[in-house]
DNA sequence: ACCATATACTTTGTATAACAAAGTATATGG
DNA sequence: CCATATACTTTGTTATACAAAGTATATGGT
């Protein structure tokens, strides 16, 4: 149980966090890694971990994707956003998360 | 991302549960299970998921193990408490989880 | 006494996710 | 001109929760 427990505990919660930012703001995946990185330093990501979950979310139908070429001639850039269905899965899952954030702080705050 | 994700947002966090619970009071693997079933509905486990963690936890050095036997004749039970090493092993960790937490939830509740 | 159920522990195999590390290609600034 | 930043992708590794099954003893009800 050393530092890679870090690892651990972002199984799950990093599809929720990706999908609430880009509820709130359309994003292309280099972007989303600052965006993630500069909102929670505990929440750091890696492009070869973001990028397979967006595929992943894409897959799923939770996303949905558009390539847009910022200028004539620059290299277009796939945007993301998130679905309908994307929302309530998001909804649904957090909810499960503090459910279980309850739980634990529950149990390792008090009431023993 | 269904019901699955619960199984995802459990990834590390029972370990610290776990440590938690038999620094309050020494326990055996069979009666951790239902104290966990019993303290938290969204974090049940079962025997399957507990042991190999425990056994995990005595590799590590973080559990000591004794065989008590409650009657004579009767069949001894394993019982598990946390050691100097694991409780800081515990405190370190959920000082992570608690820095990941405040992150998820800043983002996901506000601040946008 | 019998037997279904509960207790208690163990093992094997599976699915999934985060990550490291590397690669590809274009854009840009000094 | 070229090193660095941007942007996306892929491969292989490791770790964990879980299902499912098995073993063995204990116990309560009829």
């Amino acid at each position: 149980m050393n530092e890679n427990i870090i690892k651990q505990f972002k199984k799950g919660v990093l599809d929720i966090v990706i999908l609430k930012l880009l509820s709130q703001q359309e994003m292309y995946g280099y972007e989303l890694v600052s965006e993630l990185n500069r909102r929670g330093e505990s929440l750091n990501i890696k492009e070869g971990t973001l990028y397979p979950i967006l595929y992943r979310l894409e897959d799923e139908g939770l996303v949905e994707t558009r390539w847009e070429q910022a200028a004539s001639r620059s290299k277009p850039k796939k945007y993301y956003k998130v679905t309908e269905k994307g929302i309530e899965a998001m909804t649904e899952a957090y909810s499960q998360w503090k459910a279980i954030a309850r739980d634990i702080t529950n149990i390792m705050e008090g009431t023993p």
